[in-house]
DNA sequence: ATTATTTATGCAATCGATTGCACAAACAAA
DNA sequence: TTTGTTTGTGCAATCGATTGCATAAATAAT
């Protein structure tokens, strides 16, 4: 039973007496076929446990049937849910995804792009790093006519589809939330960055407070890296200036959870005292006490919404379509951190 | 600038009248290739902007530099850190990883690792499905000569390389740790399954009760899915059977979190009352209150052990070397939900 | 100076499937 | 019957790099 030697279409086309390319046209389901022949390549081809060789398919025809992905963090809940979205609908469609990351270092997301290149994937899925001002080693995928889509971090110096969340509604939802639960001082921690998310978020938080006519004031407004110590060195801040406050909206969850437990600590009262909104919807967020409420990015969601993007891409082909730009709606996720009793 | 075709070694043999076998081999670094033809090739290539086609490559020479790696849910902390732990060393030696899951799947996984052989990929490293009780898929990895490496949930019935947590020691710790806190009765969250996981840590917890004298209950061992619900459930029926019990170990996180839950809502301090220690330590596990003590098994260093073991048989080649099974020993964070004042 | 060895390179087959073009056979139209 | 189409296969080149074997040139040994 074990073949040593794989069997190749050679093979079958030898025990049916006709040639490669016969067998191949069958397999392939070219209709120049007939009927009779290809239903005898198939008998043949599942006796001798034929397997087709994906590389030697590659090489002639161009397609590897492989995506390249390319994340800042593999092991980050928002990040490896996208890739699990991306995965499921790749799979499906018989493409399979090469993923690599870059750390957030440039040199990184550099030499994944040459190497998904190099290994000549049909195509590249890829939320770009922090730091990264250069987009040369997109260009050239563009460059070669493949599919590129960006999701999340993307950048308007490429023209190429991409699917993001419209973050400014994110910020925009959490806020009004929090001005519905009554509360008029209302903190908010960012980040300053090449990055549009964060402002976007901003400008929903700003733009809610003004539709219902409170003052933003920069007293409450902090930047960092949205770490957990960053909120936990903000909610201080925010304490000792002696700052008025009644509600915080952290553009992160884990600077909401630090707001969460200096709040404890100090006795204050979550959401009684101040309530509290974070933003990504990690997965720990239902579990901390109070619950957090969140905005969640439906991550698989958007992984499904990219890999269709590149689909799309995909069998476009050369006929350059214009690039698609998907916006998906977030949701706000309330939970006990800001829901306070009927007032 | 934008050469539009890609130059092969040809151009560059063309270019330096020479021919493509010389070409590749001072690509190569094959010796026999004099120092200064090798330099004009190195200088030739970059002048022409020359990028290597892994797909010829690896058609030729059978090698694709690419490792399939299947795991049951790449959205879970655990896999995802494995993922990474892997990839951080693949893509050091230029190796690239292809993931899949099979969402606990027989037929997933099945067809995940027949794709995976159809790319030709160098080796598979995997972990096992819940539901899997035959292997043939694994065994036609192992006949053609390719690395296997089972990392977390593997089985005896395949003679190959393997790395696992220790985690009857990770059950002896965690439950010796709760009896030095002064517990006595302390109850059990399991799961059953084929998979030995869970069988080692309930052993690790009954012969830790032994050392100390304390004779094992079966009232005390609950046995579940250990997710949160089952935490949840597990805990009403001892507190409704009355039982009395002073710590509960349970073999996952999740579980034990549902455990909190239940005895913060029926007033129960911890850990006065009752002392909890998890399994896993989800990154969540900081983040309740109190924090959860729980057992690290240190996910990417499992990732780059796998990927040790996979290369280690690689390189072995075909002098089939004994299948090496690497122990991790785990490690008990200790945090407040099990932290009694001095006693 | 002649033979033996080493060094550097070329030749040509090969990996396994795909595909444009040619062509024979079968069938339809006139 | 003759010409025109359609249908089903074969031929042979091709994708780009690798590699066993042969060989010319350079060097060492006798």
């Amino acid at each position: 039973m074990a073949n040593n030697k794989k069997t190749t279409i050679h093979d079958i086309a030898q025990k049916l007496n006709v040639t490669a390319s016969t067998v191949s046209r069958a397999l392939n389901e070219n209709p120049r076929i007939s009927e009779n022949t290809r239903k005898a390549v198939l008998k043949a081809a599942k006796e001798l446990n034929y397997e087709p060789n994906q590389i030697a398919s590659a090489l002639r025809s161009g397609r590897t049937q492989l995506i390249g992905m390319l994340v800042p963090n593999i092991n980050r809940a928002f990040f490896s849910s996208i890739i699990r979205g991306v995965e499921e609908v790749a799979n499906s469609l018989d493409y399979r995804v090469i993923v690599s990351q870059s750390s957030e270092i440039f040199e990184n997301e550099e030499s994944a792009v040459k190497a998904f290149l190099n290994v000549r994937v049909d195509g590249i899925i890829a939320s770009i790093g922090k730091n990264t001002e250069n987009f040369d080693h997109y260009k050239q995928v563009l460059d070669r006519g493949l599919p590129l889509v960006l999701f999340d971090r993307t950048t308007a110096d490429l023209q190429t589809s991409q699917v993001v969340i419209d973050d400014y509604q994110g910020g925009y939802l959490a806020t009004s939330h929090l001005i519905a639960q009554g509360c008029t001082r209302i903190a908010h921690f960012t980040m300053e960055r090449k990055i549009d998310i964060y402002k976007e978020r901003y400008r929903g938080y700003t733009n809610a407070l003004l539709d219902h006519n409170i003052k933003p004031d920069e007293n409450l407004l902090f930047s960092g890296n949205l770490q957990l110590e960053d909120g936990r060195e903000h909610t201080l801040a925010l304490l000792q200036k002696n700052q008025e406050f009644d509600a915080i909206f952290s553009a992160s969850d884990y600077a909401a959870m630090g707001a969460m437990q200096v709040l404890k600590e100090k006795g204050l009262k979550i959401p009684d005292d101040v309530a509290l909104v974070g933003f990504l919807n990690e997965p720990f967020t239902s579990f901390t006490d109070p619950p957090l409420t969140s905005v969640n990015q439906f991550p698989i969601e958007m992984g499904h919404t990219a890999a269709n993007l590149f689909f799309d891409a995909l069998h476009a082909g050369k006929k350059k379509v214009v690039p698609k730009k998907t916006v998906l709606q977030p949701e706000l996720i309330v939970r006990a951190s800001s829901l306070k009793e009927k007032h």
